[in-house]
DNA sequence: GTTGAGCGTT
């Protein structure tokens, strides 16, 4: 059990945070407490994850109580390989607020005495410039990982997508005496040469569609035979421009 | 089950 990162930062009045990086995505604080926690104070150790897959995210903040014990875990701890990996540690260069902060120090807690402070550089500090890395130099092109993450974050709202294509089809008529069925499918299959699976729906009837004597089309709220029906009858175009009779939104429905 | 630059939460 970790207690840290559950109820948010403790308490980093006079706190030091390194920053951990190239640790494994299956590395969690409480291995990493014990680690750092052997060269000093560790009063936190948080892991960075993903708000929505909660993964890690490679990399990981441990917070000393004092500065000489994080720079010895910084001489000691980085270049460790942890997992298999070798992980890197260093002073924190931004607080939790994205507060500059000087070997894991916060200098700039808040700017209540000093009016001035506040003047500091707009540097952007949030990485939520995932549009603009495309705008930016392909450089990075190193990183292949967080493309992923774009699609599948932003774009990719399906993350079943890939978990689908599970045809149970088989299974059912296999479960239920496949022998019978086995030969009545072939005796079938040479009767008719090219049998058609999708006639073994469990539902026989339905499939004869009743004939058009249905009431009228009021009555029909599906009305699923727009492929049947003539959808641009010129007999009731009075203009000769039957084809965008609908809404300028053609694939609004064949959207995914 | 995958990935690999970087700077953080209740």
């Amino acid at each position: 059990m970790s207690h840290f990162g559950r109820s948010g930062p403790p308490d980093i009045k006079d706190t030091y945070s390194l920053l951990v990086l190239n640790v494994t995505f299956r590395t969690t604080a409480d291995d990493l407490f014990p680690l750092f926690d052997k060269y000093g104070k560790v009063v936190d150790v948080f892991i960075p994850r993903d708000r929505r897959t909660g993964d890690s995210r490679g990399f990981a903040f441990v917070r000393y109580k004092y500065q000489d014990e994080a720079q010895k875990a910084v001489e000691k701890l980085d270049g460790r390989v942890v997992d298999g990996r070798e992980i890197m540690v260093r002073f924190a260069k931004y607080g939790p607020n994205a507060e500059r902060i000087d070997k894991g120090r916060i200098l700039e807690p808040v700017d209540r005495t000093k009016g001035r402070s506040r003047s500091r550089s707009p540097r952007p500090r949030h990485r939520d410039h995932y549009r603009d890395r495309d705008s930016k130099r392909r450089s990075r092109s190193r990183s292949r990982s967080r493309g992923r993450y774009d699609r599948d974050q932003y774009r990719g709202r399906d993350k079943d997508y890939r978990h689908r294509s599970r045809s149970r089809s088989p299974d059912h008529y296999k479960g239920r005496g496949r022998g019978k069925y086995d030969e009545d499918r072939r005796s079938r299959s040479r009767s008719h040469g090219s049998a058609s699976p999708a006639r073994r729906s469990p539902i026989p009837r339905r499939s004869p569609s009743p004939p058009r004597t249905a009431p009228s089309r009021d009555a029909s709220p599906d009305g699923r035979n727009h492929k049947s029906r003539s959808p641009t009858p010129k007999s009731i175009s009075p203009r000769g421009r039957p084809a965008r009779s609908r809404s300028p939104l053609p694939r609004s429905d064949a959207d995914d």
